[in-house]
DNA sequence: CGTTGCCTTGAGCCCCTTCAACGTAAGTGG
DNA sequence: CCACTTACGTTGAAGGGGCTCAAGGCAACG
């Protein structure tokens, strides 16, 4: 098996949950070039402004997209997962509009612009796939410009928390569930647009109302259902149609 | 001249300002079907959740992606200006992700979603143009998600004032400009995701510094460079080509 | 065993909200 | 032509949610 197919066969999956594909369809994607590297922790591997010619899918670890004021105060525009291809958006707008940067230790897959381009020429439900990832990025933009403008700050810590838990397949109703954190609470804040002594704060709330539990790079949810309530988490704008999807 | 033409010719240019055309292609373009509709002010044209099967230009007037939390709370989260597709984004997403709404009395023109799709199924860079203008909506979006999270009310308001009147190709160095601001006080606080109130006293301390004046339906700017660096503008997010585009 | 990264907590303050009131101009129906 | 309504802008007073500044704790790691 060809190295790159983990990380393509992932980013398949997660296009697939959201269109669908002929046998040669998956086999173009499967089969697209790209260079494997691996980006340590709070590293920047594309620059704002940066010309580029590839995309970055994230093959495992985590990426967020940045952005600062003047004044160096940061805002993490978006949060990328295995199977995301965190800068498709670059094809058409090749001038890096954001930093992107590992959160964790990160491995991505650089795919270039031409080898998209060539695929989506060929194949329109490709294009439109491709076209169709990127406006489900925006709407999660959307979102979560919406929590962080009208929400209150345990609500927005609250929602960052239900999406995370949903989109690794993790946040169902009912049951207790615990799954890996690899944030820290200074992610945490830069997500909300809070600072890291106040999500701290709210974290802490969250613990003594006996809802969530952060610890050790693990999160537990204790109640889901309150959790999902406070956040005024409703999870259509993700637009997952579909069942299980890869985990870190 | 086909009653459509005044509306597809200012899409071509806003399309344009950021992609190359043959002949052919704006051909194309420019014979798109749809029907002209008239939409009072504060009106929905497309309502949350809703299946929708065309995209909606607009023609004149302006536009409103509004987002609302569970009691009630808004955020505008995009505006739209005459030459703008407000939901082509709707093509490969057809369940709205957010609300349309006429800001002023708007003339909109629905064009097919089967008629966007044949085009760029026939022609890849008009394809390739459609993508384009979702990322870069997406991409105003983010700015705005940083401006509201991270910038103080002053600057925000200051920001959205700056971006208006670059749109609109209004705002440039130098010199004193006025132009028509048909947005009241409170859009102006669902964009920055404050009150009324404030955004009201926000305008206040603008005038008095003597930096803006905004009556009856008028905006004047008396100091662009003081403008442009409380909001921290910056207009390369617009990803607007023609003019003046200084590089980072 | 000092350093580094991350988490935690307290005290005080201020930016923005809330609530309430009032002003003005345009529209509408008597 | 006046009474009433509606939309929008303006201002004050008081309160609170989140910030700032500061200090200290713990675990991992060289």
């Amino acid at each position: 098996m060809h190295s790159n197919a983990l990380g393509l066969s992932r980013w398949l999956d997660r296009l697939g949950s959201r269109s669908s594909w002929s046998a040669e369809e998956e086999g173009a994607i499967l089969t697209l070039p790209g260079t494997l590297e691996r980006i340590a922790p709070n590293r920047d591997f594309v620059r704002l402004g940066e010309r580029v010619d590839n995309s970055c899918l994230i093959v495992s670890g985590l990426a967020g997209r940045f952005a600062r004021t003047r004044n160096g105060e940061r805002l993490i525009t978006a949060l990328h997962i295995p199977g995301d291809m965190a800068d498709l958006h670059s094809v058409p707008v090749p001038i890096a509009t954001a930093a992107l940067n590992a959160l964790t230790e990160t491995m991505i897959l650089r795919i270039p612009h031409a080898a998209l381009r060539t695929l989506g020429q060929q194949m329109p439900r490709i294009a439109e796939a491709f076209w169709r990832d990127s406006v489900v990025d925006a709407a999660i933009i959307s979102e979560w410009a919406l929590r962080n403008a009208r929400l209150s700050a345990k609500a927005r810590i609250a929602h960052l928390i239900c999406e995370f838990s949903w989109r690794f397949e993790v946040g169902r109703e009912g049951d207790r569930v615990t799954f890996g954190w690899p944030l820290n609470q200074s992610h945490l804040a830069d997500m909300t647009g809070l600072t890291t002594v106040h999500a701290n704060r709210m974290l802490r709330e969250l613990r003594e109302d006996g809802i969530l539990r952060i610890k050790d790079r693990r999160a537990e949810i204790l109640d889901w259902k309150k959790l999902r309530s406070i956040a005024e988490f409703d999870e259509q704008y993700l637009q997952l149609q579909q069942g299980p999807r890869p985990r870190i």
